[in-house]
DNA sequence: CTATTCGTTCACTGTCGATTGAACGGACTG
DNA sequence: CAGTCCGTTCAATCGACAGTGAACGAATAG
């Protein structure tokens, strides 16, 4: 390939406020959530995209390496976030957002809160049994013991409303 | 002061399983909530701790520096989940936990989720407007300023769905 | 007034993880 | 069968941040 004199300089495609600005915002969200800012900001892309787009696309947009691209979209496909479209007479993969923002709340709570919640519930009954050991072996007087019972039950309880009110809060929304 | 020829090699005072389980639990919620580790530590041995305790012995039992007590202390205060407790004829400053966990949500909620919901809404109308500069200034062709403005006011109407929820399950719990 | 006790601040260090370029393997094309 | 085109993986790099020790300042005790 010959490259002509004077470079073109494409400064990442269409340079949209609007765009820019969205981008910036799912990148700082992304933080926020503990995922890489890159995979933020291709989530942003995608969203305000009428049209799915390539990998390569996507690295060239955000001017980011191919490599994070790969690794960002595919998190995104695994939490349901991002989906893969097949696009008839293309080898290369395109991905499109999944624009229904509610749908993306449901996965995320699906693959991820509601599985810490029960595994929140099961490390708290390994907890009281520790504390029996505990008394049991004289670790702990007598008066000590209740306190710490006592508030290990506080967060059961807290658990369990806080198990009934997602579900609610998903119905709601 | 003279030291004693064998050190007692005070393990970090009472080794209780259900006492270090617990701070093991919370330091792991500390940090998937952005948190340090050594401030989720922090919190769940005073969780458990019947008495207040005073800085240092907070860095002794979890060996840590007195430095991070510190910082990590200071964080939990403003975020209102641990108080500061004035001890009769102690000159050290004593500190204990917030034992009501609802009140601790309630606290997160107030100072950090609440704002956060606003300025969310402000940065919408921003990003709206940038749209709007972007159709004038012929960066977006019609079809394209139509799909964007649908997705992001859909985002507005998530955001007005989850302004009426917070408040209800904050009722709630 | 001097010495000691406490807590905070600050510069530094080590660690962890995001990002990258390069190499690789697989699939289509000519 | 070469020659591309794509996507993934891997080692290396870089930056950010938690954690530490030491120095400092304030408050109290002797």
């Amino acid at each position: 390939m010959i490259a002509p004199l004077i470079a073109p300089k494409r400064s990442a495609a269409t340079p949209s406020r609007a765009r820019a600005d969205l981008i910036e915002t799912t990148a700082k969200a992304a933080m926020s959530l503990g995922l890489p800012k890159s995979t933020g900001q291709i989530y942003g892309l995608l969203y305000l995209s009428p049209q799915p787009l390539a990998l390569e696309e996507i690295a060239e947009q955000l001017s980011i390496s191919k490599a994070s691209v790969s690794t960002g979209v595919r998190e995104l496909v695994a939490r349901q976030v991002v989906r893969q479209v097949f696009v008839p007479g293309e080898r290369r993969d395109f991905y499109e957002a999944q624009g229904d923002l509610v749908e993306v709340i449901r996965a995320i709570y699906q693959d991820a809160l509601k599985p810490k919640m029960s595994s929140a519930q099961r490390r708290l009954s390994g907890l009281l049994a520790a504390l029996e050991v505990d008394r049991k072996g004289g670790t702990m007087d007598r008066e000590e013991y209740i306190f710490c019972k006592e508030r290990l039950e506080n967060i059961g309880r807290l658990q369990d409303r806080l198990a009934k009110l997602l579900p609610l809060a998903e119905k709601f929304i």
